[in-house]
DNA sequence: TCATATCTATAGATTTTATCTATGCCAAAT
DNA sequence: ATTTGGCATAGATAAAATCTATAGATATGA
């Protein structure tokens, strides 16, 4: 006995015609006529008198009928309930977010996201990728944003855009462009130890540490506002993601410089380690968010 | 989505384990898994978190669950009602049988089926076989007993019994048997004309109807008890069925002759044209019938 | 009553689906 | 660190639903 069986019984007993219920179910009348027979052959009862002008519901039928209706609408019922499911965005949702994202990326999609779900409750917890992974393995996250690769296997990561990263710094006779072999050779101010940018600008540009920094300077910043001072005071260099240095004002623009020799990016991803209990909401949120920085970014 | 389906998170939530779910539903764990996936995948909505130990439920899986439990519920339902009317002998059913079978097997059958099934309202009406088919075409019986084979091919006809006839009548010197080429030159008294019997027998003996009666004697008889009265008085001979046969007091059976090659012999079946309605009745019927008269034969 | 039109049942082929066995993978526990 | 228990996946097989085409049966109209 299945759904579908029952619904053809339905569907018989309502339009009094094999092939007009066959019509209305969208299946061909022998398919139709085949599985109502099984149906019977199953219970042992015959549900309609096919002699009968127009064609009747047996006495027993009828029973089966009452039956029948009750199944298929619970069943109707749990498919409407899933839909609902997922439209319904609503409760308590805690997302973490590693610093050099959540500065460029949480002024341009709160403001959208609070609007349009005025139902979410969005918590924002600004951390560490570390801690964020730590975090959503206990269950005290339900979803981070993050820059990928990232090692944790355990974790699912959805990628949400692609970030170049952009160069800014003074260089001499108002040169605009320099070759990826001579950053290496450069002054870089870097974010400090735990960011995971800071050690994936070291390993895209294959600095050694040691080297690129300003032997008698140790200050090590912790946001990109402090680097650009940095930057405009010492005559260095530092990377920016496309994001953030949208947000520059015209000046600073003014030092942007071009890589002669390809880009740097990074990815930044969505990643969840228990999807279960906020699914919809997260894979909205994906959604939603890979759309508006699109918007930004081209 | 399945009613199995259905059922499998039902089992998983219940047991909290794949493995135990899959034994209790009687399936591979595999198969489960398959499904419960695939369920999730249709509903767009994960309804168990693995990752929890023991498994747990999403909170949107729990709505999911709630429904399911109402679609079960109602299908099994379903099929215990079907269980039920199955057994279920009640009501009212008029049965058309003909007056040659009718005189025997109704002192068999009707105590017992009276007893067994009290709910039952049996009507019998004793009537030929050209009016017991019209009347079942027509609905005004539902159920008949005859003997086959019958013309009407929109009859269906379920065998019943196979009844030997047998020769009643006087020889001479207290002969027992006699061949059935002799049986043709013997002054044979039928039933009148409309009972299937006596057609049948014509056919049976390759009798021609005017060298079978006594030239100066043109009664024929309704009934085998004036048929018996007739050869005891002109010594002639009939044939009896054999469940009639049974019921003659002894010095009567010590008429009964034999036949040197072969049998002679009728079936009797029950027969419908619209079973439907009352379908698990009139099966019911045929079950009943065919091993009481299965006793009395043996 | 005969032909026609309508409707259901059946046959055979095809596609989909459920299920199984075997195995991989992961996490918890020893 | 290795083992154990449990869920997921792959590939093969079996079962079932569905389709097209056609037969058979019933009702309708000339």
């Amino acid at each position: 006995m299945n759904i579908h069986q029952l619904e053809y019984i339905l569907a018989v007993d309502q339009f009094k015609s094999f092939s007009k219920a066959a019509d209305y179910c969208h299946v061909t009348q022998a398919t139709l006529s085949a599985m109502v027979k099984k149906l019977e052959e199953q219970l042992d009862i015959v549900i309609f008198d096919r002699k009968a002008n127009p064609i009747a519901t047996t006495e027993n039928g009828r029973e089966i009928l009452v039956q029948a209706q009750q199944v298929v609408a619970h069943a109707n019922a749990l498919l409407a309930s899933s839909k609902a499911i997922n439209q319904k965005i609503e409760g308590r949702v805690k997302m973490g977010i590693i610093p050099t994202i959540a500065s460029s990326i949480l002024p341009l999609i709160m403001k959208f996201l609070v609007e349009k779900y005025p139902l979410l409750n969005l918590e924002i917890h600004e951390v560490t990728t570390n801690q964020l992974v730590k975090d959503l393995r206990e269950g005290k996250l339900d979803v981070g944003i993050l820059s990928t690769p990232i090692a944790a296997t355990d974790l699912e990561t959805e990628l949400l855009y692609v970030e170049d990263l952009r160069l800014y710094g003074h260089l001499a006779a108002g040169e605009k462009k320099m070759s990826k072999a001579a950053l290496s050779q450069q002054r870089i101010f870097l974010l400090q130890e735990g960011h995971c940018l800071r050690d994936q600008i070291i390993q895209l540009c294959d600095l050694k540490k040691n080297k690129s920094l300003p032997s008698n300077l140790s200050v090590e910043s912790n946001t990109f506002d402090t680097l650009l001072n940095l930057v405009d005071t010492f005559q260095g260099m530092t990377l920016l993601p496309a994001l953030y240095v949208s947000q520059l004002n015209e000046e600073r623009k003014q030092h942007l410089l071009a890589l002669e020799d390809g880009t740097l990016s990074r990815e930044v991803s969505i990643c969840y380690y228990r999807p279960y209990a906020k699914w919809n909401i997260i894979r909205r949120l994906q959604t939603e968010i890979t759309e508006i920085v699109q918007r930004h970014l081209s």
